[in-house]
DNA sequence: TTGGCTGCAAATGGTTTGCACTAAT
DNA sequence: ATTAGTGCAAACCATTTGCAGCCAA
């Protein structure tokens, strides 16, 4: 755990980044929810509760300046705002995003590897990044009445 | 091409909505760019050449509308603004883009659907829709000096 | 005819930015 | 000491909404 604060403390440092402060609240907070996407307001209330002086203004910068050294990424879900995690070593999850409950369910796979380096090949395409979602009902709302059957 | 247009009247009509002339036309435009994804701003440019006196609010609550009748979807590009296309049958491509020119290259694959298959049975998922996004250097980039090969 | 639609302009709300102050190095 | 970083509040800007007039059915 503190590990990865010291990593993230020299990816500043060596790009001429102050560890601030807050930085480290923040950082701390998305250490410690590794398995959580956060919304700005989501993360901004939970630094609060650790320095409950810290603007909202600050998350945003900072948000922005992690995600520019690879420490966090932006999520794109089908919401009005933008979400947030760290990026991890093992980060080729994805989601399943249930459309009656929001449940988010990662899962990570092989296949997929070897579907993006087939796929790499064919179209001559230097492959960075991808976003894979999949939308539909999950377990529990499949089961219940409020998952709309149409 | 127009009965695309009449069968878009069709579903306008069977659920108590009118084809008006707006509508009209913006469904011309999408018909007549099949390939094309639209930001809101784009849409409205085009509509306007065919309809100067156009409102913008008209192209939002219209795309609103349209994607609630599964007209258009909405895609999820990392964008300040959202995109817009007309669902098709063969709807299930997909996008490579480039991160340096923006270039999008779209393509279908057999293989993701045997592939979201086998993932909707693992996962006890019952699967309405899937974005998949590919984020690379295209071709021409790759070779050119301006793609950035760190 | 008439209720849904439209254009306009004002409001909304997530995000960004200017500025004076504060603190990490 | 110096300059990057912060909190605050105002600005920004894509999108939404209220309303009076308009037009497809």
């Amino acid at each position: 755990m503190q590990n990865l604060l010291a990593e993230y403390h020299d990816k500043l440092s060596s790009n001429n980044y102050k560890l601030t402060s807050q930085r480290k609240d923040i950082l701390t907070v998305l250490i410690n929810n590794k398995d959580r996407h956060f919304s700005v307001e989501d993360l901004y209330n939970e630094v609060k509760k650790v320095n409950p002086d810290v603007g909202l203004a600050t998350i945003y910068r900072n948000l922005e300046l992690f995600c520019s050294l690879n420490i966090t990424h932006m999520l794109e879900f089908e919401s009005d705002y933008k979400h947030y995690e760290l990026v991890s070593e093992d980060d080729h999850h994805h989601h399943l995003i249930c459309m009656n409950c929001d449940k988010i369910i990662e899962f990570n796979d092989e296949d997929l590897v070897k579907f993006e380096e087939r796929l790499a090949e064919e179209y001559d395409f230097d492959m960075v990044k991808h976003y894979i979602k999949f939308y539909g009902y999950c377990n529990s709302c499949q089961n219940s009445n409020e998952g709309e059957m149409e």
